[in-house]
DNA sequence: TTATCGCATTGACAATTATCAATCAACCCA
DNA sequence: TGGGTTGATTGATAATTGTCAATGCGATAA
C-alpha cells in the first residue's frame, strides 16, 4: 500500500485541470513542462510524505481525500489540514527543505508529482502559475485558520457538527466518505471514544444517517443549529 | 485610540530592516518605493483593521505585538495568530479583496503601511521581495499550525504552558509582557475564567512570577515538563 | 478621599470530556 | 465454519472545564 506510478502526467487532457496548478499555461508550455511531472496513484492509507523528510516535490491533488497530520511527543497525532482535489501538497519545498507534515490518503487519490525545480521556474516565467501558487497558499492559511476557529474552538458536539458540514459542503460525491472516528479526533482535538460517542448520539437523533460506513445523507438544517453552540 | 500617522517610511535605517520584506533592495531601489510607505504608530488595543473591510494594504510589523482575530457567532472571539516584529500582516489582499481578520495592537506597535499595488509590483520585478514574500506565507502557514498542535490539543494547563513558552521564547524583552485572561482564553480555546485559575495556580506553584502586569521570569524547565501533558 | 470602573481571582456547582475496560459487529483468513 | 483481528460502541468513573455569581484589587476620576 505504497504510492503506485500511473504514468506521465497529461495536464492538457486533466480532467480537473482547471483547478489545479497550471490551469493557465498553453499547450506548448505544458509539453515543455511535462516530462518531469508523474502521476501517481495514492491508496486509501498511503503516505504521499513523512513528516521531517526531504522535500524535492509538490503534489497536487487530483481526487481523493488527504489529510496532513503532525505526531504528538505523546504518541497522538493532530490533523492539522485536509485537501481535495485542487489543493496542493507540500508547498514548503518551496522555502524549506523538509516537508512539515505528514501526507496520508483517507481515500483513494490521484496526484501529480511536480519537481520543486520545475514549479520554482514556472513561478517565475508564468504569470498565471505565478497567481495560482499564491491562491493556494492563501487556500492553505484559510483552511488553517478554519481548523482553528471551527474545528478548534466549542464543546465537542459543536465541533463535530461543524467538520460534518465541512466534509458535506465541500464534497461533490452524493454520499460523503466518513472518517474513521479515530481521525475525527485528531482532527477536533478530542478522543476516539468522545468522537464514537457524538456520531452514535447524532445518528440516534437522525442528524445523520450511515450506511457501509458511508454517510448517505444528513440533515444540514440541524446540523447547522449544533454548529453554533 | 487610533491608529496614528508618524512619517514617511524610512527603510534605509529601519532596525529591522534585515527582518522585514525589502531586506534585499538596494538603496536606489527603495527610493523609487519609498514614497507610498507610511509609518504608523498603533497603540495598544487600537484597531489596524477590522475582519472584512476593504483590503488596499498590506502591514509590516516593526515594533511591538498584534494580534489576528475572528469573532464568533455566540458573541466570542477567536485569536488566530500573533505577529510579531518582521511579520507581516493582510498578505490576503494579494489574492483577495477583504481582509480575512481584525487585527489589534496587544502591545504598542509600529507598522509600515504598503499599498498592494507597491508589493505586487515588487514581487514581479525583484527576486528578493518575491522571495521574503513566499517565506512570510509559509511562516504564516507554520504560525496558525502551532496554534492547532501546540494552543489547541490537549488539557488546557498543557496549552497554556506552551502559550507561555511561546510568548517568551521568541520574546527578546528580557520581561514579557503578560496578554490579558481573556485573550489567553480566546488564544487557547477556554474560557477566561480558567485561563485565570490556571495563572494563578502555575504562580502559587512557582512556576511564574508576575509584577506589575508582566511577566519578571518562569521556570522553562517546569513549563516544558507540563507542555508534554 | 471616596466612588467607580475594569480586570483578575475565587467559589460552588453543573456539564463536558477523558480514561479504562468491556462488549459488539464486521470482516478476513485458515 | 470457526478463530482472530480491527474498529465502533457503550459503561462506569474520575478529571477537567464551563457557568454563574461574588469578591478583591488597583487605577483613575470626581
Amino acid at each position: 500500500t505504497n504510492p503506485q506510478w500511473i504514468g506521465r502526467a497529461k495536464c492538457a487532457v486533466c480532467d480537473v485541470r482547471n483547478f489545479v496548478l497550471f490551469s493557465g499555461l498553453s499547450m506548448h508550455e505544458l509539453d515543455t513542462v511535462l516530462q518531469p511531472i508523474d502521476n501517481l496513484h495514492v491508496p486509501q492509507h498511503a503516505v504521499l510524505y513523512e513528516q521531517g523528510a526531504a522535500a524535492p516535490c509538490v503534489y497536487t491533488l487530483r481526487h481523493g481525500l488527504i489529510k496532513l497530520k503532525v505526531d504528538l511527543p505523546n504518541g497522538g497525532q493532530r490533523i492539522v489540514r485536509l485537501l481535495r482535489p485542487g489543493d496542493v501538497a507540500g508547498m514548503e519545498t518551496l522555502v524549506g527543505e523538509r516537508y512539515h507534515h505528514a501526507a496520508i490518503a483517507l481515500q483513494d487519490a490521484d496526484v501529480c508529482r511536480i519537481p520543486r525545480e520545475v514549479v520554482i521556474q514556472l513561478d517565475k516565467t508564468n504569470p498565471s502559475v505565478h497567481q495560482a501558487l499564491q491562491q493556494r497558499w492563501q487556500r492553505s492559511i484559510d483552511q488553517a485558520d478554519h481548523f482553528i476557529v471551527a474545528l478548534s474552538t466549542g464543546p465537542a458536539e459543536a465541533r463535530m457538527a461543524r467538520l460534518l458540514i465541512t466534509l458535506g459542503c465541500t464534497g461533490t460525491l452524493p454520499e460523503t466518505l466518513m472518517p474513521s472516528r479515530e481521525d475525527m479526533g485528531a482532527l477536533l482535538g478530542i478522543t476516539t471514544e468522545t468522537a464514537s460517542r457524538i456520531m452514535a448520539e447524532f445518528r440516534r437523533r437522525g442528524l445523520i444517517h450511515i450506511e457501509k460506513g458511508g454517510c448517505i445523507d444528513y440533515d444540514y438544517n440541524g446540523l447547522t443549529q449544533l454548529a453554533q453552540g
